[in-house]
DNA sequence: TTTGGCATGTAATCCGTTACATGATTAG
DNA sequence: CTAATCATGTAACGGATTACATGCCAAA
């Protein structure tokens, strides 16, 4: 039985694997640039991870000679690789997101007029701005990893964050109307879905 | 300047002054009926967020008499109220979602043939289920809410789990045909958004 | 020369889930 | 009678963010 690994370390091994061998301080940017979306490391987390991952033979350190810096240099072993796939082949555990946005939408009527169309407008903003942003990271990295077999993941994972930010800037738009017109119905779109 | 809340106890103060006075049994289960997608609160959170309340005199608690049972019901204050709309008008914080199934579709790659494949049909089918469940959900607030204030903002709600739930099964179908085709481009849909 | 980026780490704190503990009431 | 539900709480634990601390290197 392999003792249970908290998601991180899982999450670093996955990116050494894919990425490969870099420092603590390169799988912050990896994350911070790939899947920042969905996924978010901090230095307190990732530091001591790698010394458990290490000390537990998953990755191996090295110090990096080519750099003038003082710098450390992770791989993934077998072993780790070998739990990740393990990992991968799970299924992946039911997000429960906490989305304050939404929570305040729900509570609008004690909140001050105006105050939640506002936040619905800049989050529709913000969306918007994100899609667009993530149209162009898809053309760009179709160029770039074209042929990788990695690109049809990473075309994924910008596809996912393209869908559901169209999604909430829709959202965003429709609560607004729905909000306005207060009791007059008529504001479903079930009939296009 | 007020001393800062964790999100928990504007939640709780949210709820209570949504659904009216009530138990910290009964405000678990209004959380769990109305928002549960979007919101979650855990008995270990709520009976000792209620006593902080409570003790700074954001809500009262009483005995409930009617009931046979061992009941404490409690009712947001004035001051409550205040504040509560005063967190309602700040911009919410930015949401850091953590999504295992796309981290591991972004690490697909490493994965054993099939196992993410797996994972997206299953999160398609739960997002598609959701769709018809929240569907019938809001034909169901439409009739029975109908004419309250409360009700634009508890239909936005559903329509945001709507919204959400639909976009993450046109994601899942995509992501599916796009790790199928490989590197054989011409899977973005990007003409029609 | 001083700012920003590279680089690594620790400690405090916060927040949340889970497990545990207890007991009454009600429906089958 | 007995299982489910109502009802309230505490304690342990785990995991994540933030702040702190340090220092070198490169570019302006």
């Amino acid at each position: 039985m392999e003792k249970t690994r908290r998601t991180t370390d899982l999450a670093i091994l996955g990116v050494l694997a894919q990425g490969g061998p870099m420092s603590g301080y390169d799988i912050k940017a990896y994350i911070d640039l790939s899947i920042s979306q969905f996924w978010g490391e901090s230095f307190g987390q990732i530091y001591p991870a790698l010394k458990g991952l290490e000390a537990d033979g998953l990755v191996t350190r090295r110090a990096d000679r080519a750099s003038p810096r003082d710098r450390a240099v992770y791989e993934v072993t077998k072993r780790g690789r070998r739990l990740l796939a393990a990992w991968l082949a799970e299924p992946p555990a039911p997000e429960r997101p906490r989305n304050e946005t939404i929570l305040k939408t729900f509570l609008g009527d004690q909140a001050p007029p105006g105050a939640i169309r506002g936040h619905l407008e800049a989050y529709a903003e913000r969306a918007e701005a994100r899609v667009a942003r993530l149209r162009e990271q898809e053309r760009e990295v179709r160029r770039t990893d074209a042929g990788t077999r990695a690109l049809p993941f990473a075309i994924a994972t910008i596809r996912a964050g393209i869908h559901l930010a169209r999604a909430r800037a829709a959202w965003a738009r429709e609560a607004i109307a729905l909000i306005e017109n207060l009791s007059q119905g008529e504001t479903s779109d079930d009939r296009h879905a």
